[in-house]
This record gives structure tokens, C-alpha cells and sequence, in this order.
DNA sequence: CATATAGTTTAGAGTTATTCTAAACTATTG
DNA sequence: CAATAGTTTAGAATAACTCTAAACTATATG
């Protein structure tokens, strides 16, 4: 009953639920993240939307904390642009649309695009993860 | 019949066939990239190379060359990596295992992967290019 | 084939994204 | 509520590029 708007419990739920002490920075920071829809973030668009909020938190705290949200299987990491790093909240299975325009990203949910065909790694090898990007620009 | 093994008459013509002034250092460059197989490269890898060959060319070239090759349609940029870029001499229809344990890449030929379902792209806007990578590592 | 010129190369400075460091701070534990 | 283990932070450091302006060179031209 707590007033949505700043209500930090699920937050602080989500937190303890992956063993990462909930302080200020983290919690405010997840709080943003996982309040509504998917999202896609860099370190610097998520820092200056902390900041034009009011909050302060400093943007290596913003870097580190995306690292460990990413660790803790609370985010994923996007590999789409040489110059910046992005994270995305969604963690299932998906792939990107990539607007090589702008740096945006759209997700494709992930029994939408089959890939068929992926040759058996080299000799003690696992596969990780098959990424895949659709690169778009301007027609 | 000049000799083989210094012989760069071919990568002046590959250099002229896209309309770039073969230079010493573009010429050694293409000679060392499109000699044998395919490569995969990185603007250091490739300067230290160089450099251990005795070849005297400037990192800052390496980089200008590299993309003047990619822009001519010689090499293609692959971003699996948030720390550095690596460039293809493979330009053809193909996709790549990334060994993430070694920054290494290996080609999957083109005709062995297949992406269905892709869906449109949001209005006004094209799909430039689908990229695959498949994401290993030790098992 | 000498030379003008447009294109190229380069060292070194600059930039950008990200990580490191060591000191100050804070959530949790006893 | 003090001890302590984990966190945050400003600012320095790093890594991968990119830029700049001066020196150089391939090519066209007389």
C-alpha cells in the first residue's frame, strides 16, 4: 500500500533474491530498470537519466552495478557497436533489431527467428549463446 | 615471374581495381591480408605484424587502411567484441564462432547457417545485414 | 622526366568508453 | 550500537581509436 510511485520493495526484493546487498545506489538503479517494460540501457543514457532525476549516483558505481546485475543474471549484455556497451533487461531468449542510425535497439522475441544449421563447435568447445543481430538502417 | 614470395603485383591490382592509390603501405598491407586464406585481423594484431616483419607503417595507417579496405568492399567489419574491432578478408555470405576464452574468430560458412523468421523492420527502414555469431567456449 | 598537386602518411595530441585505486561510507552482524 | 565486510566515489589510469597539421609521394602534366 506503500505509494507506487517510489515504491522501492520489489527492488529491494529482486536484490536479496540474487544475494546482492540492497543499498541506496543499487536499489534506486534497479528500481528504474526493471519498473515497467524492457529496456535498453548504456552505462552513460542510464547515468544521465539518473542524474536528470535527481538521484546521485556516481557513473563508475553505474558501470559496476550493471556488471553485477548482468552477473547475477538480472541483466544481459548486447554486443551490436564497437564504441558502447549496452545492457538489456530482457534476459530470455531473443535476438535484435539493431538501427545502426541511431544506436537503438529493439528486441525480437525469441520464437520468432529460428536458426538452423549451426555447424558443432571445434573439439572442447560448448556453445554459449547464438546472437543474432538484423542490422537496419534508413531505406 | 618475379619472385613469389615479395611479389605484389597482384595486391597493386586488387588496390587499383577499387580505385586506391596502391602506396608502399597499402600495398604491403593488402599483401599481407589477401596472400593466402582468409584472415581475421585487428588493427594491432595486424600493426604488430607488420612490425615484426621490419615494415615500418604507423598504427594511425593501419587504422586509416583498414577501413578504406572495408569501405572498397576488400574487408568486413565484425563487432563480437565490446573492447576491439576485427576485420574479415572474407567478405562473401558467411557467419562466425566467436572463442570468447581467446578473442578468436572462425568462419561458419554461409551456406550452413540458415535465420528464419526474421520479421519485418519497422517503417522506413531496411535490412542492411543478419549476423550470427555463435558464442563458444571451453566446455 | 621534372615538377606541381592532390592524395597519403605520420607522430603525437586528443577523445571516448571503461576500469582501477585507495579512501570514505554504510548495510549487516553479533 | 560497534565491528567489519562489503560498497561507493572522485579522480587517475587505460585501451582503442581518431584527429591534426606538417612532411611525404604517386600520378598527371608540360
Amino acid at each position: 500500500m506503500a505509494k507506487a510511485a517510489r515504491d522501492n520493495s520489489k527492488a529491494i526484493q529482486r536484490l536479496r533474491g540474487v544475494k546482492l546487498r540492497p543499498t541506496r545506489q543499487r536499489v534506486e538503479l534497479a528500481g528504474l530498470l526493471f519498473k515497467g517494460e524492457d529496456r535498453h540501457v548504456t552505462a552513460e543514457s542510464l547515468h544521465e537519466e539518473v542524474t536528470s532525476l535527481g538521484l546521485r549516483i556516481s557513473l563508475a558505481t553505474v558501470y559496476n552495478t550493471l556488471h553485477q546485475f548482468t552477473h547475477a543474471g538480472l541483466l544481459r549484455q548486447v554486443i551490436v557497436d564497437a564504441a558502447r556497451g549496452y545492457f538489456d533487461t530482457n534476459t530470455g531468449d531473443h535476438q535484435h533489431f539493431f538501427l545502426e542510425d541511431e544506436g537503438a535497439l529493439i528486441d525480437i522475441p525469441g520464437d520468432q527467428i529460428t536458426v538452423a544449421g549451426v555447424p558443432v563447435p571445434p573439439a572442447g568447445l560448448a556453445v554459449d549463446r547464438v546472437d543474432v543481430v538484423v542490422r537496419v538502417r534508413r531505406a
